[in-house]
DNA sequence: CATGAATGAGTTTTCATTCAT
DNA sequence: GATGAATGAAAACTCATTCAT
């Protein structure tokens, strides 16, 4: 009998949200989709915005948590680290697509909680992946770069199948729901990791030599 | 006394749409930014749905049309017609980056207007991408890949920093209008294509030495 | 090369205004359907109301034309020439079937133009049927009746297939545009004339043999 | 506290559809003079259309029912139930003269509504009052005669006074709301159904003979 | 004689929110 | 915890009209 409608409706949310945007979905579509009466999302959530907040908490805190998890075994090496980490998170990202790809999608706003979000979490994200990059120069696992536009390259491997899971449904028919999906792209990712990032071609003539 | 109305409420929309997105956007919004009354848009554009699409044209032709007219001469090679399109469609974007922002968000949702976009657009876009990298497999330009897998890596170079302009500029203090990024980020883009899609098969023929 | 727009505009005018009613019609409905721009409504008929009131004065006068033209042969006999009124105005309505059943409908709303309408017309069309009336009754053509229930039966039979011109062919499969249907329907009438105003006279004197 | 908005909304929107028209009323008319807010209607009947459905029902539902009810006593002679009918019906018209005279000018309109309720409310009447003049038929009671013709005499008695509601007052002095009206009427109504239909005097003369 | 561009006022509808229950 | 009723504000849209051309 027990209905957790708060858990029902952020559900709901997610499902719309991802489909018609946070501006064009209404409270009474996710009630209706959640089959609650709208005032029991102000309710739990006081109003649209805070489930909004809600939604983006309920990522990033879950993102966060698996970097910073991953990044205590920084002494193992800091390309292990990052493959630990890219693993990691597309695994939780798949599992999570639709929430994942509306929170991408709505953190390209420049809106005050974006902003606020963004001054918490990915500062805390680029801490660690600041981090984890410095740590690979020192010990030479990675080739000098510039490392915000290596990070650029990084997120965009990262968010890209997500932001843009309609397109790769409809015109590559790739579908980023499917296991088979994760395993492919995240050796996309170790690749770029091995040769963009490690450089292991130039390693090997230098060993040649 | 002439306006040029139209014009106007294009440039306001594109900037409003990017700013809050398209529903997050009022018309009037849009006719006070631009100054006219806001019948005004609804007699040029019919209805708000009609003004995006109008925008989605107005961005997507000029693509097509970049990708076309290079296309044209991939003669000269698969990778300088790859570069040659990298380089164009990354000033382009440039040059319209609230525009470029927009659209790629927007086409994220699962709408009518998108799905008619990318029955045109977004297949043409593919088709010519298809057949410059089949020429550049044939020519033993390119390494083997899957088409699929590396065109998601190439879109997502292209389209990142439009999509997290925000992100740039807040986190990673890279700003995306300034000359200086297009002409490193086309550097990256280039290093992607020659380490990436092309390096190994030059790698090895030097290894081979 | 002659458009004759007026024309067009007014004939156009009456079907809309048939199908959806004055305030349910548009200019720019009627302007697209007459295929000429919506100023040019405003240039023929200045504006909206006007072409109502055009539409209104071409039925009437037309309608209180004919009634007059035959009042003039009264002398005949009063029940000749409602007889004479009756087929020849049943006849006009069927030949402008959607501009009869508009303006019927139209004039039993309580606007500033019915209430002109009124006061002009159809004061005049009630002098006319009154005085065929009382000369019915002097000649002992008609049994001796309330003029105004007697005129409310009457106005009731002429108008009633032009109102519920739908109601007639959806439901009872009978389709006042069709000849058949002027024909039959004027017998009605003159059924109504013969039993109900003249009728019982004759019988009673037969009552009496 | 409590209101009854719902009706409350209904009566007022009665009144100005009768006056105005349905197109010619808007929302914030009705909910002014019902003293609610405009989007109150929007919450109880959805749309502007919907409140139209609702007063369409409101006064087809009792119309049926009154025919139903007196049809069950058919066997006390078609004659008999038709006077009850019509006996009923005109008070009922006569009590709600505005919903009444409102239904059936807009029940002239080609539109959406007007169809489905054509083809549920007009079949149902259609069918009692053919049963009706059937078994009048049959038991000698009247006059053969083709029945939708004599359809269309009787509904337009019945409906004509409220069609015309400003014309009678207007022009005949007649006036829908009184009670003497209503008698003077009914009386009418009889005659016609005594002379047109069950033709009496035929039967007077036979009775002689 | 006719029209394309533009508009101010007004329409319906939608929305997030509130509040008594 | 949850909801039905109600609302103020604002949204998109429609409309008749005007005016320079």
């Amino acid at each position: 009998m027990k209905k957790d409608s708060k858990e029902v409706i952020v559900k709901a949310a997610i499902r719309l949200f991802n489909a018609n945007g946070y501006s064009g979905t209404s409270i009474r579509d996710i009630a209706s989709a959640a089959k609650v009466n709208s005032a029991t999302i102000a309710y739990h959530f006081e109003n649209k915005l805070g489930l909004l907040e809600y939604c983006f908490m309920y990522f990033f805190e879950r993102y966060i948590h698996i970097i910073e998890e991953q990044f205590s075994h920084i002494d193992h090496g800091a390309k292990d680290c990052l493959k630990k980490i890219s693993s990691e998170l597309l695994h939780y990202q798949c599992e999570n697509i639709e929430l994942t790809s509306f929170v991408y999608r709505e953190m390209s706003m420049d809106s005050q909680v974006c902003r606020e979000i963004m001054s918490t979490y990915s500062l805390k994200e680029k801490y660690y992946f600041q981090k984890i990059f410095e740590k690979g120069f020192q010990r030479k696992e990675f080739l000098p770069h510039s490392i915000p536009y290596l990070f650029i390259q990084y997120k965009g491997l990262l968010m890209m199948p997500f932001i843009n899971a309609h397109y790769l449904r409809e015109v590559l028919y790739i579908f980023p729901n499917e296991r088979f999906f994760e395993q492919k792209y995240l050796k996309e990712i170790y690749n770029w990791i091995e040769n963009t990032l490690a450089a292991k071609v130039i390693e090997k003539k230098e060993a040649i030599l």
